[in-house]
DNA sequence: CAGTATCCAATCAGATACTG
DNA sequence: CAGTATCTGATTGGATACTG
């Protein structure tokens, strides 16, 4: 079985691995909401990003741990536990994340761009 | 002929709509090299994106374009020019690569990830 | 020079069903 | 609860050849 991370490739610069380890469709909001809740539990992801399947959540996840960017924690009960948070290279992110929704909220309020779930991207 | 942009589907949320203005493969680094040289013919950017085709740099300045962050100014002359240029919204963004930009270099150097290109993503 | 057109391969993503 | 597995469809990206 192959290692399938972001990694695989050697990025051609800065920039460009950057945008590598945060692109993807669902990579933002999955940090955002963590910098916002501070401990998600899978289930409750699930909910937050409501156009996700578990398969993709997972995928997501995996890369986002694989990449340093949030930390899984298990915890050995029935039923299972497992608590999903950023770690301090992933809190690096949230101040660029953070400007980058307000540039976002400015501009959809300019062009008039309609969006699904009001304020702060909530849960 | 369907319309073909990013604005087509109506995004979740503020954060959902920024990460599809900046994300794709080639956006970044296209964003910052307008920055870094302030006009750029068609030519020229193919041969800073080294691993682009044709065909994909057409597509996302066609879609940089039409989200307003880039500016295409045709001059009709033979042979033909053609210069690509940050708007004045492109060029809010240009703070948010740039430190997008050195945490990757900081995050490279850690982690002892080697890359392509040397220095500032140059020409 | 600045692109298009066409065709094809690879990757991404969704639906659905199932499991420790 | 927190995932996996499988199958399929959609989207993205690439090679190559051609054009105003």
């Amino acid at each position: 079985m192959a290692i399938k991370n972001t990694e695989e490739q050697v990025p051609i610069c800065a920039v460009d691995f950057a945008f590598r380890r945060i692109g993807g469709k669902y990579k933002g909001r999955l940090l955002w909401y963590l910098h916002l809740h501070k401990v998600l539990r899978y289930g409750e992801l699930r909910r937050s990003i409501t156009d996700i399947t578990p398969k993709m959540l997972t995928q997501t996840l995996r890369e986002l741990e694989d990449d340093l960017l949030i930390e899984r924690k298990v915890y050995h009960e029935v039923p299972p536990r497992v608590e999903y948070s950023l770690t301090e290279v992933g809190k690096e992110l949230v101040p660029f994340i953070e400007h980058l929704r307000m540039w976002g909220e400015q501009r959809m309020k300019k062009e008039n761009i309609p969006m699904i779930q009001q304020g702060k991207c909530a849960l």
